[in-house]
DNA sequence: CTGAAAGCGCTAACAC
DNA sequence: GTGTTAGCGCTTTCAG
């Protein structure tokens, strides 16, 4: 009776139960009931009706662990993020986490914090976990990290970056084209003088193709572009904004509209600005870069370029399913950008 | 040579090592190696030399399935949320995420969007992947969900939420008593006439509460509670706070400051009396729920009732490990709040 | 101190 | 159609 039941500390633990127990309960061999399990052909009707009762009454699930051992598939991706905690990367994991939920799979997140060593340490555990493939996102694709990702031999996807030495599928827009994009809008709404708050130009995937993007709008359009116009910050964050405008406004008081390379730059901007006494977007016009769902929420509601985040996600998700699925050719994907109008820019009329 | 090694689909893949290549390199028994790999003793100095050197030379990493198989342990918790794309839940997730890796765990994250049988389909994953925990985060927690974790006999906390019926431990703060404390935090601003958009009355964990603490407090100041103070939403957004303070002008239009249920409803209120042409703080104060990384971005920057979110992920990720590891009795935690001030509260002389 | 052998729960030949 | 058996990679008795 009480065959895989036993008490524990007190209370009633309920085993879970195994397919000997499902097959001893129909009287079958285990290779049934596996068969059944796992559609294959090879039993009646009668038996497999017998089975899968056995299995309702039992409430049996099978242990994904022992499938894994033999498949030497576990179900499980893991995703590397920079951060955890900032918008943009949580837009992306929730597009990451729908699509591999509906392909069957679940996802580990891993929070590496851009340090070299915890990343190699989350790599190790996710070697050691032997998930099916790796989606990482937002930074440089190290060589260490490439290398123990070959060795580890399975799919990998760069979301939200790209490699120009490894060649890895990756899902991404085209920061330069916009990056121009932004700048362009900024030029036919009448801005003649416009700057821009980049964020790390030593960043060679986010940092850098905006500047050029810029540099390359304006230069297509006829204007002069002089270093002063352009403020360099650290990172992307909300504080680079701040001193992005303080900056701005020493070095180029003449501008009239500016390019925030992120929404959190802009952010901070508007937030300077307010503090200076500058009214936005009378005075002076920001537009933001990413589209985070915070961009409808400031005042006033910013206009952004928009990068499809959840969509970015998702599309990466599936190509790491393609590729654990055999798929020898995944095609890296440039996903499409668009400008969210929003209120952040004026029409400027001379 | 190739032992080992062997090429597929054009590409020369490095096979991953098992115990036995380990054991045949040192010249010793699977067993050792194994006991060397657990620190466990039984083997002499040299025999261990030989075996690390081995597992150098191959680079060799156990494989965390089969030995999940073995020890029914899989070193991995899992964690389901209502949205993903919440900051508020971003930040938990952090948390848990740093608390999880630190202890030597992998977090699976679910994203349930507040769905009955998606977050039952969830469970079943959970369970079928044998994860030694589960994270239950800002949901009421249903029979079913609650008998199912049962049956499969792990540890379960609950994080910014709790059971009026189970007892199950949990990690949130006090939510009456915080909302007790940002309506007197008004009322101590020199505040008379106060308002309050809260999220959902029918809400017994996050709603209700938050209401009766508001309520509370007035009271005991001697203030005269009317139903036309208090606007209930549908839920706690950006949009709901829009619409909140839309009905709050209609109805109660001499109100002085607003108790807002979350930071994003403050937020939603903010820009709503922006449109309104309502100067904050001078015409209007507002208080915010949550603190959010956003409160700081707003404009004015936002007064919130802080959660220590971040802190509180971690605490409950802590308290599943002590748990698996035996703990019988975790007590719940409820975590202390504080009243961040910024500048969306004026003080009021009169 | 060390090794042989029996599983963990499952799948996949291979027999009958 | 169905059962038997040999593992997947590891831990853990139990002998020696």
């Amino acid at each position: 009776m009480y065959e895989n039941v036993y008490v524990k500390a007190g209370r009633r633990w309920e085993m879970n139960y195994t397919i000997k127990d499902v097959a001893k309960k129909a009287n079958v061999s285990i290779a049934t009931v596996s068969r059944i399990l796992n559609n294959q052909k090879g039993y009646s009707e009668k038996t497999k009706r017998k089975v899968l009762e056995a299995i309702e009454e039992l409430d049996y699930h099978p242990n994904a662990i022992a499938r894994g051992l033999i498949n030497k598939k576990t179900s499980t991706i893991g995703v590397l993020f920079p951060a955890l905690s900032s918008m943009f990367v949580t837009e992306l994991l929730a597009g990451i986490e729908k699509a591999a939920h509906q392909l069957g799979s679940s996802v580990i997140v891993c929070h590496t914090e851009s340090n070299g060593s915890k990343t190699m340490k989350y790599l190790q555990l996710l070697n050691e976990k032997r998930v099916d493939g790796i989606i990482f996102t937002s930074e440089i694709l190290k060589e260490e990290y490439y290398e123990f990702i070959q060795k580890m031999s399975i799919p990998l996807v760069l979301l939200s970056t790209e490699s120009r030495i490894y060649s890895v599928p990756y899902v991404k827009v085209d920061d330069r084209h916009a990056a121009y994009s932004a700048a362009q809008y900024l030029i036919k709404k009448g801005h003649k003088r416009i700057g821009m708050i980049s964020g790390n130009q030593n960043d060679l995937i986010a940092g850098k193709p905006r500047i050029d993007g810029f540099k390359d709008a304006l230069l297509d359009h006829g204007f002069p572009v002089h270093d002063s116009q352009i403020v360099c910050s650290e990172g992307f964050t909300f504080a680079d904004g701040r001193e992005g405008l303080k900056k701005m406004r020493q070095l180029a008081p003449e501008v009239t509209a500016i390019f925030a390379a992120s929404d959190e730059i802009a952010f901070g901007a508007i937030s300077e600005a307010y503090q200076q006494g500058i009214r936005i977007p009378e005075e002076l016009s920001i537009i933001g870069y990413d589209n985070l769902s915070i961009a409808e929420m400031s005042i006033p509601p910013l206009t952004s370029l928009a990068q499809p985040l959840y969509e970015m996600g998702e599309k990466a998700a599936k190509m790491i399913f393609d590729m654990i699925n055999g798929d020898q050719l995944v095609e890296s994907r440039i996903m499409p950008h668009s400008i969210k109008e929003r209120s952040s820019v004026v029409k400027k009329e001379e």
